[in-house]
DNA sequence: CGATAGCTTGAGAGTACTCAAAGTGGGTGG
DNA sequence: CCACCCACTTTGAGTACTCTCAAGCTATCG
């Protein structure tokens, strides 16, 4: 999941199962805190995630963090490089997966649907990143914000009377690493964004956005 | 092209041609200021850079420009999004290409080996960009600088007696627009670097590094 | 040789960061 | 069941880094 607001014909990756006429591997669960796999582990599976948020997330020798992707319902997470993952992958609420070999990516011997679909899958994620880029190296405070929310309610937002609602299961310190600021910063900007009446914060972890059209402005950079 | 100095096992991608036994598209050539392709135009071929560079490019409604990667022999460029390109293509130099079909990336059919191929090369590509997340969201401006010159000094520098020489076939702003800073900030930290005698500056194009290592601390994050 | 685009340098402003302290809430043990 | 504790969040004050705006410089191209 990323976040930047992007032009694609088809922005967010469908929620449905990838198509799959192989025998499926049974689906896994993982509870809050379990980790999916490390940074250097070798790579076995795939996973698309069926419920739940994970977190994916590298490290840096003097540790610095970045959160690479938040990994939503239909999001495919695990693509190898060199064999290797190279994020750790931890789930945020209890989590189900559908799991996918990797083998089913790589050659697409047994079943070309899952194959293909995989790939399609490998190609958007590209895409996605790229849009991603623009927000980390261009965008402010507020506009890395505006477009977190913007994004998370478009995309799993529930409505609420003439509001909408967006739970936000990981930290502060998480949405920082993720949009490349510091906890304080992202504090303050909730903060500004509630004393101007365009989110409320029902609590920590529960947001809800009382004016869309505005939080969508702040993201695009009209800054008022 | 991304520059965050990465943990991988093979971190460049090879300049070694594609192996590939289907006969091969006549090879592409660009002169500088020509555009490969543009964003938005449905995707009919990928391209691996034979020689030369090619700068990779995506803007924002208000004009802010990020530049998503360069492209440096042995990258492979134009990988497809639902069908179509999501950046501008231009090359900076004469840049010699060899083109491969988009099905061949899609669909496996006509030459297995190849496909496989360019599929490592968007899973590579997955990574590297996940190296440059790290660069644009949680690095300085001097540790992006150096980061850049750091990769580029590994990856098509000239030994020069002791030290080592790299052309920069793009200008400051393209510099700027790749780390997320501005022009200002990158010309700055350009004389800063060369006040402290790790690089020297033969022209424009043109830059020296004296000091390999200290180069390299000051990517890595040593503040001295 | 002059025009011009790109680069460098300077001064000042603003945004986001750092360090510090107070507030909040969930969980645990008494 | 309540109180305490701890981790997380928020707020505050001051700083530093990068940006903006502006002017001078350089190199290239006609």
């Amino acid at each position: 999941m990323y976040v930047t607001i992007p032009c694609d014909i088809a922005p967010f990756p469908s929620t449905a199962p990838l198509a799959c006429s192989a025998p499926k591997a049974a689906e896994a669960r993982l509870k809050p805190g379990a980790y999916l796999y490390f940074e250097g582990d070798e790579v076995e599976w795939l996973y698309q995630v069926t419920s739940g948020v994970l977190r994916l997330t590298r490290l840096l020798a003097d540790g610095r963090r970045q959160v690479i992707a938040f990994g939503y319902p239909g999001d495919i997470v695990g693509f190898p490089a060199a064999g290797l993952h190279h994020t750790d992958c931890e789930a945020l609420t209890d989590v189900r997966l559908q799991p996918f070999r990797r083998s089913h990516l790589e050659n697409g011997e047994g079943d070309p649907e899952l194959h293909r679909a995989l790939l399609q899958a490998a190609l958007r994620e590209i895409s996605a990143m790229q849009d991603h880029f623009m927000m980390l190296g261009r965008k402010s405070a507020t506009e890395k914000l505006a477009s977190f929310l913007s994004v998370l309610s478009d995309r799993v937002g529930e409505d609420l009377g003439a509001y909408r609602q967006i739970n936000l299961p990981m930290s502060r310190s998480d949405i920082a690493d993720f949009l490349g600021l510091t906890t304080e910063t992202v504090s303050r900007t909730f903060t500004q964004l509630r004393k101007s009446q365009i989110i409320a914060i029902h609590n920590i972890h529960t947001i809800i956005i009382q004016r869309p059209t505005a939080l969508r402005g702040l993201a695009e950079g009209s800054d008022d």
